[in-house]
DNA sequence: AATGAATGAGTCTTCATTCAT
DNA sequence: GATGAATGAAGACTCATTCAT
């Protein structure tokens, strides 16, 4: 890999290598990009590399220059569009508002994502599988990182020492479990009932109806109100 | 010409064509029940038609004659799956016991044939959506005949009134993520913890932790305690 | 051929094997017939013995005691239809009468039989090569055999002494070729325009236009006027 | 984004598309002669894409990058093959020469190239119907081209009032035929006598035994007089 | 550095033939 | 004696991967 050149002129070589990286890092993510949504449209088992480069077009070459095989590029696709996510929960996210509230903001901005972005929906939620059981373990423990958050509510909860032991993980479960049924039958649109079920969802067990009902109400934000 | 010996045959063939079908039927499910472990163990992807044979011991010619090819086979063992599922659980649950108890046969009944067939077990739950929408179709339909049966704890349930809307798919969904989960990675063991927390899973939200207690000690059948 | 158990009873097993050979030859004849059809409608190479089998109302088994398998069938149609067309010829034909009526009776009945029974025809004439060079060469023999009928043509002919050497060679060719291609693009109908065409293609050579012209007004049978 | 980079490889794709395509016409027509030597060797129904890619010294993948498939491969073939005998004749014939000579040496050359070639004498002359009825059609076409110029010869016929309005019809089939007979049973060979008997055929007809005669003792080329 | 032509292992599927019933 | 279920060799074709240019 490192030839001869690079060696005679160091400094410079070193700066080209990083600028080489970042460059491959950039075609990457390009390729990346394109293939999410060619494994979303046609399933990982009949996406062929050659759908990929066409879509994204690079030469098969360059593709297997930037990753090491299909399955490899799968996973790379799941991780970043897992990754795009969690970057933009977190910053939807409010971190000194009140728990309902956070709450709130978080699934109304995975719900604007997933909408706006249907392949890479598809392909975390629905596709995760297919790829094998690291893309599996992958999407798990990002779960994992939500349940300490989920549980947080207990603490505001009117009825806390009556929620079962296991409410956060079968919560989520349950969330997960809707949204991959919205999209595998293409149901997923910004219609204001599925964010109302989804919160509803998600609230009712901590607040109660009527809690969640005011919540929605109070409509914290005008952005929220507007596209759902 | 010649017309007499097909005249002959003719009435036979009906009787015949009976049995060839009933001796067709039997093979199939033998060869379904191989390839079900196959699948089970491979993932649909990477089975091959020879793998299939190979476990069932037949020749790929007889192979076809069964089924329409690969993804035809794949459907009839999911179809099998879940229908054996289905008519062990019927079964299983007492229909004039209470529905807290029946909640509890039904599940406890449900982790067993789990346990005790692993291979169908991941078919049904994880391998689904890798077979098409048809599979996934099926199973949708599957879970929406049980949802009416567990709403039907609202009747019993002390907080009736302070219950979410969708619990019941939200608990469903819990359920089968959960399941999922353990399945996928292997931890789906004959251990109390995992009867006892798929248990309070469905039932917390609608008797609270100490009413699901209560009935977990009552231990309404022997061979239950027994195996869990 | 003459086993034992032959010699030690003689003369009923004489008798049996004699019905048993006659029955077999009957059945062979009649799967023949169907096979005709099938291996016309299909084509040598896309015909099955599945097709065969299902046409002439006959188990796999029986047809391989009958046949020794896909090409000695082929081939024995192929000499049944050949045969037929032989005999029928040979009786249409009048020993008696002068050569150019024996011709157009001879062609006549030809175009008559290969009108009739379009399968025999087109397993004769097209997929004759199909079935390998073993057909192809019955057939040249069979060729063979009408060659010197055809060159006593020449004692009637007023120009016998500049006809060309291969005439008949070349007027036989001619002839098949002709037949081939109305077979082959399906306008082998009982036109008048069918036979004259033949007639002349034959004749011409040897009478010149204006004796086959006499000859065709001429009109020596009743039954040919009528059909063609 | 990265659009950059397209555009420039836009252009020059225009010219490397246009050289990729004489590359791979190129390389058509070398898999295209040694399918040629196969499908003559073993005949249309027993050649498999093995054989070819074997003979030919390609991958299989590059083969169906090449053509749709066995049937696509063999029509190219035929095409290819009859193209070439058309051009070699094109170029053979001395097209201000009287009609007589023209035909020895059309026929000469014809002969000179079955013997030269004899895959591509055998595939269009004897597997032309084996490749479905769309090669025959082609060949067909072929002949109908040559029937006008063969009627030529009525004007130079000392007896052309007398000569059968199906003549050069009868003529062209029954050469076929004769070569056809030739290459099935491999009596093709540089004989003198091949050559004189086709040219009888052809040529008794319009200008007598005699006349024929005398072309031949007038012997018009040396070349032809060599290699026959 | 990037390309895409070439490869060939592996897939599904068909069908002539055998043989237990 | 007849049947047709079972076999598996062999076919056409796809596609992930390599490597010369």
């Amino acid at each position: 890999m490192a030839s001869l050149p690079e060696q005679l002129s160091a400094e410079p070589a070193g700066r080209h290598d990083l600028s080489r990286e970042l460059i491959a890092a950039h075609q990457r993510d390009r390729v990346a990009d394109a293939a999410i949504e060619v494994f979303a449209k046609r399933g990982y088992l009949s996406t062929t590399i050659d759908h990929i480069v066409a879509a994204a077009h690079v030469g098969v070459g360059s593709f297997y220059e930037l990753f090491d095989g299909k399955e490899d590029c799968f996973l790379r696709c799941f991780d970043r569009a897992l990754a795009r996510g969690r970057e933009l929960l977190s910053a939807a996210v409010p971190s000194a508002a009140p728990w309902p509230e956070q709450v709130y903001a978080a699934l109304h901005a995975l719900l604007d994502l997933l909408v706006a972005e249907p392949p890479a929906a598809r392909l975390v939620l629905v596709e995760a599988q297919t790829g094998g059981p690291k893309a599996l373990a992958r999407f798990e423990s990002t779960l994992d990182t939500i349940t300490p958050l989920l549980r947080r509510g207990r603490a505001v909860s009117p009825v806390a020492d009556e929620l079962p032991a296991m409410l956060e993980e079968a919560t989520l479960g349950g969330l997960v479990w809707f949204l991959q049924q919205r999209i595998a039958f293409g149901e997923l649109d910004a219609g204001p009932t599925l964010f109302a079920d989804a919160l509803g969802l998600v609230l009712d067990p901590y607040l109660g109806e009527t809690g969640t009902a005011a919540l929605i109400a109070a409509a914290p934000s005008p952005a929220v109100a507007d596209s759902f």
